[in-house]
DNA sequence: ACGACTCATAAGTCTGTGCTTATGTGTATG
DNA sequence: CATACACATAAGCACAGACTTATGAGTCGT
C-alpha cells in the first residue's frame, strides 16, 4: 500500500479510534462496537478499509473474525513521515546517549 | 495542533506535494503553483490549510509569501505514529549497531 | 496616482465518503 | 431443520470539503 491511501485511511478519527482500540489486543468486529455509537455495517465497513490499507489483519474462526493491528503495514508512513524531520542530528545524539545508558 | 486535524490536512494528495516540492527549499506561492493544475485560489486555500495545521511557516517580505516546511509541526504526527511500531526491539538493535559504526 | 502584481477571501457548485436501513451469506445451537 | 447469531454487502442519503469564478486588500514600479 502507498502513503496516498493510508493517509485517506487515516483521515477518519472513527478508524483511527478502532487502530488506538486494536493496540496490543486481538477483537472481534462486535467487541470493537463497544464504545462507538456506531452501527454494524459502519463498523464492518471501517474495517475493510483498514484491512484493504494493511493496517490491520484478520484471523477467522468459525463466525468470528478477529482483528489486530498490523504494524507493518505502518512502513509507507513511516517513509513518507521521515523525509520531514530535519531535527536528525539533535536525535540522534539523543539516542546515542539513551542507548549508552541502556548498555549499562 | 493534534493528529487529528493533521491527518485530515494530509489526506489530501495536493498538499501532500505541496509539502514535498517544499522540502528543503523555501518558495512563494506563485512558484508553487508551477506543476500545479490549480488555480491561484485553490492554492492560497491549501497553504492556509498547511499553515494553520503548523506543518508550514511564512514569511513575508513585501506582497511576496515565502512558505517553507515547519518540521516541528509534524511531532504529533510521529507521536501517534510511535504506538504502532512493534518492532521496537530489533530497530533499537540496528540502531545501536549503526551508532557505533559512527563512533569509530 | 495609476496599473500591474501577489496573495487572500467570498460564494457557489459538485464529487467523495461515511452514515443509515435492509438484506445476504455463512456458522453455530437447540 | 429451524432459529439465532456474526459479519458482509447493497442502496440511498446527507454532509464535508476541494474546486471554480469573482472580488478584495496590500505592495511595487512608472
Amino acid at each position: 500500500m502507498n502513503e496516498a491511501e493510508i493517509f485517506k485511511v487515516l483521515a477518519d478519527p472513527t478508524r483511527r479510534a478502532i487502530l488506538e482500540r486494536l493496540s496490543g489486543e486481538e477483537l472481534t468486529a462486535t467487541d470493537l462496537r463497544e464504545g462507538f455509537a456506531i452501527s454494524q455495517p459502519a463498523m464492518s465497513q471501517h474495517i475493510a478499509v483498514l484491512k484493504g490499507a494493511g493496517l490491520i489483519s484478520e484471523r477467522r474462526e468459525g463466525r468470528f473474525a478477529h482483528y489486530r493491528v498490523d504494524a507493518a503495514g505502518f512502513a509507507p508512513l513511516h517513509g513518507w513521515l521521515a523525509r520531514y524531520r530535519d531535527f536528525w542530528p539533535s536525535r540522534i545524539d539523543n539516542l546515542r546517549d539513551m542507548l549508552r545508558e541502556m548498555d549499562q
